[in-house]
RNA sequence: GGACACGUGGCCCAGCUGGAUAAGGCGGUGGCCUCCUAAGCCACAGAUCGCGGGUUCGAAUCCUGCCGUGUCCGCCA
């Protein structure tokens, strides 16, 4: 809580100070109280005990003490407590305001091979990074979401190959034993196009798949030369299972503000640059048949240490090519976040390491483990996948069937809405409420779970208040005095680390926190509205409607936050 | 084989820059709708924090060994 730690801290100084502690090293180990009933904040008195050679208790009971202010103090067990009074938690908590953040921070997400439909294990990359996007917006930080399009090299020589040389006949043929595809997504491209992608890939892996291979890796050869015609016809080929791969996203509420394709490096000139850079470094080296790479080992890498950047026959790689987009985005921003998956791990270091041997900043990457099903890794050859249109579409019809349960007075738009803006949440809030470097698997029953830990409970919350702002039907009076109970206490302490958890969330990279936070303040919000009514018998408590006011509109904005949609009702 | 993650009640998960009685949810049991939406609220039961050592006044948290799971170890992307 950083508003108590501003008003404790100057007080603590001198008092701490005049116990005889040097230095202000206390800071870091005064903390948020791990007991609440205990206090908001802590100071553990057991460092100093050693330095004053005095017993922990002792110290903490003289500095209590020695202390006062708008806050109470305790000392129990060699801790020292500070706990916000409830009349100054609720005049701060009325008009609280977080820090803006004043970066430039370019977040690159999803960045997925645009060779077929998102299945939810590719989607957790999108729902991090967009919710980190909406965060950093909310924090107040200039933010550009960049989508970086893998636009050459063999995934999309395959499918460029594929559309060329394949009749739709063939691929049916070639797809015999496959399931086909779902007839709700005939005509969007990704779902239809992938087909053609997977169709090639069955043909490869037979014998006498030499002439194919050899087709294909011309044409990926002629793109990573930067060869015009060739990249157009890449172009052709993953543009339309790009924009069905964005519909999904867009249906998540995930947008992108740019869109930089990988060959832009290679065109530009700024590949060959960068290798030529490269070269003169003194950890360079140069294999047998004339393949260029880095020996990181010498900076300390452990594993395999040589890291190449350049083929024999010239060509760049796609790590090259990486480390000269990242000095491009360099150029463009304070901060650089990129969310990969968890396999990616040895090639962002070796991308981390060449951009400080070049003298450039390493970006910030938030990691994320896979999502697996139940029966194993996710696999499209083997049919387990779980698309995330299909995962949308099977959340949207059950939270419709849970709405038309639940309210009867509805009419089928309403529904429809609802149960849209209901399926659509609770699919990103199960994705973002875990640790990113937690293995994940995925379960039906979790991802349309609607209660307990979820976007709906925190839904469910708003329109309670969205329906006492309705009944009362004007703005409250500025209004910060009142009876205090328990449950507003906790409702307005909760309130009050709306900017604490922000903050960690965004610094950190940590979405989960506030997402968890917010299910917090949801719960808090709910105790609330148990015990503290805003309406009674038809008049209108003002401050309990002042501070009903202000929990909404902090979940309101917390909501879109993490790309939860705030209804007004439900 | 090597590198990097992860391992917390029946299930999921927070806490991990060391600090007080390990926080939630699901599931279980029992309560709460004449009262602003019960997708809610309250209570109870349920934890050798993978296992063994070490550092420390203090270890779920740091170090180390082992076990289990995942990922990577391409002149692929």
């Amino acid at each position: 809580m950083e508003i108590l730690r501003k008003i404790v801290e100057p007080r603590l100084e001198s008092a701490v100070s005049d116990i005889g502690i040097d230095g202000d090293f206390w800071k870091n180990v005064l903390a948020v109280s791990r007991e609440k009933d205990q206090g908001d904040l802590s100071l553990p008195c057991f460092p100093f005990a050693k330095q004053l050679g005095r017993n922990p208790a002792d110290i903490a009971q003289e500095l209590a003490d020695s202390i006062s202010g708008e806050f109470e103090v305790s000392a129990i067990g060699g801790y020292l407590n500070f706990k916000a009074k409830s009349d100054w938690l609720a005049k701060n908590v009325m008009d609280i305001e977080f820090n803006p953040g004043e970066r430039n921070v370019l977040i690159e997400h999803t960045s997925a091979n645009p060779n077929g439909p998102f299945h939810v294990g590719r989607a957790r990359n999108a729902i991090l990074g967009d919710t980190l996007v909406r965060l950093n917006r909310l924090y107040g930080n200039e933010v550009r979401a960049e989508y970086y399009v893998d636009d050459m090299g063999k995934q999309v020589g395959v499918l460029a190959w594929a559309l060329q040389n394949l009749s739709e006949e063939q691929v049916d043929e070639i797809l015999d034993d496959e399931e086909g595809i779902n007839p709700k997504w005939s005509g969007k491209k990704d779902h239809e196009t992938v087909r053609w992608y997977q169709a090639a890939q069955n043909l490869r892996s037979k014998d006498g798949s030499e002439d194919i291979e050899k087709a294909i890796g011309e044409l990926v050869h002629a793109s990573e030369h930067g060869d015009d015609a060739v990249l157009a016809q890449f172009e052709e080929a993953y543009k339309p299972v790009l924009d069905g791969m964005l519909e999904t996203l867009s249906r998540l509420g995930i947008e992108f503000d740019t869109f930089t394709k990988e060959s832009k490096f290679v065109v530009d000139g700024s590949v060959s640059a960068l290798m030529e850079r490269l070269e003169n470094l003194e950890i360079h080296g140069v294999a047998d048949n004339g393949a260029h790479y880095l020996d990181l080992g010498q900076r300390g890498l452990k594993g395999k240490t040589e890291f190449f950047y350049r083929r024999g026959d010239g060509s760049s790689l796609y790590a090259t090519r990486d480390i000269a987009y990242h000095m491009w985005k360099w150029k463009q921003c304070d901060d650089l976040v990129n969310i990969l998956g968890e396999d990616h791990k040895l090639q962002a270091k070796q991308v981390g390491m060449t951009l400080n041997e070049l003298g450039e900043r390493t970006p910030d990457v938030m990691f994320y483990a896979f999502i697996k099903l139940p029966e194993g890794k996710m696999s499209t050859r083997k049919g387990n996948v779980v698309f995330m249109d299909d995962l949308l579409e099977e959340a949207k019809a059950h939270a419709a069937s849970v709405v038309k349960e639940l309210r009867s007075d509805l009419s089928e738009a309403e529904v429809e809405k609802i149960a849209e803006a209901v399926g659509v949440s609770a699919v990103r809030f199960n994705i973002i409420k875990v640790s990113p470097d937690k293995g994940f698997t995925f379960r039906w029953e979790d991802a349309l779970s609607f209660e307990g830990e979820s976007a709906p409970f925190v839904m469910y919350s708003h329109t309670r208040a969205c329906s006492i702002s309705r009944k009362v039907g004007r703005s409250p009076v500025s209004n910060s005095n009142g009876e205090i109970g328990p449950a507003m206490h906790e409702l307005l302490r909760s309130m009050a680390n709306f900017p604490d958890r922000l903050s960690i969330a965004v610094n950190e990279n940590k979405p989960h926190i506030f997402a968890l936070y917010l299910l917090e303040l949801a719960t808090a919000y709910n105790s609330f509205y148990r015990d503290c009514h805003v309406i009674i018998d038809g008049e209108v408590n003002e401050f309990n409607y002042a501070v009903s006011e202000k929990a909404r509109g902090l979940l309101k904005i917390g909501m879109s936050g993490v790309g939860i949609i705030p209804l007004e009702s439900m």
